[in-house]
DNA sequence: TGCGTCACTTTCCATCATGGAAAATAATAC
DNA sequence: GTATTATTTTCCATGATGGAAAGTGACGCA
């Protein structure tokens, strides 16, 4: 039985959170993000550095109307490893109520 | 929307992982899963603690032929706790996968 | 051109979690 | 008693996390 093996970079709630969040759209802002996170700037920038530093989001900025604005997307890769991820917690979840993992 | 609440105690991957080999069983024993998550004995004990400290795991301790065997269980608590959890992390997986949100 | 503001980013700092190794305990077996 | 097995706890070093505050860069405006 080989045990779900987590991607730590995306494990932690926080981040778990944001790849959820960006994982349905093609990209989402900075802000929009802070407020579903209900978290400071300061944690949002310091977590999704870590997402791009693993190659897992990229980070757009654009002046919008005079105003900066930074959007963030998941990469290919980025994508990759959450869903590698979802199944990891599944394959959990699958385990938890009993079922045998395929062979 | 409100986003999925996680459980600090059970979202740490090992301690994770340990709750989601105990829900499907009565109990087991504490070699066992140190085996099957592949963790050192004093990691193992440590996370026992920490999910006994917070009232979800009990342990056992029986002699089984001049042996001293630890067992560990989840308690109603632990397993109401993991339950909703997983019901979090299944929300979290919905909404990656585009879908709302139940109102 | 210089200043204020907005939108992050980085630094500083204090706290907490985690893990391995080794010492400490507990309960027998001999 | 003494060794042995099965944890448990201690010690220690490392790394993550978060908030507050200082720093940066890009305008908008007088």
């Amino acid at each position: 039985m080989s045990r779900p093996r987590f991607d730590p970079v995306i494990h932690a709630p926080n981040r778990l959170q944001l790849c959820a969040l960006l994982a349905p759209l093609e990209e989402a802002e900075f802000q929009t993000l802070r407020d579903e996170l209900e978290v400071s700037d300061s944690v949002l920038s310091k977590q999704m550095s870590q997402l791009a530093e693993a190659g897992y989001l990229r980070l757009r900025k654009s002046t919008f109307h005079g105003r900066q604005r930074t959007w963030a997307r998941l990469t290919a890769r980025g994508r990759k490893a959450f869903a590698a991820h979802v199944e990891a917690l599944q394959a959990l979840i699958a385990q938890a109520n009993g079922h045998h993992p395929k062979d």
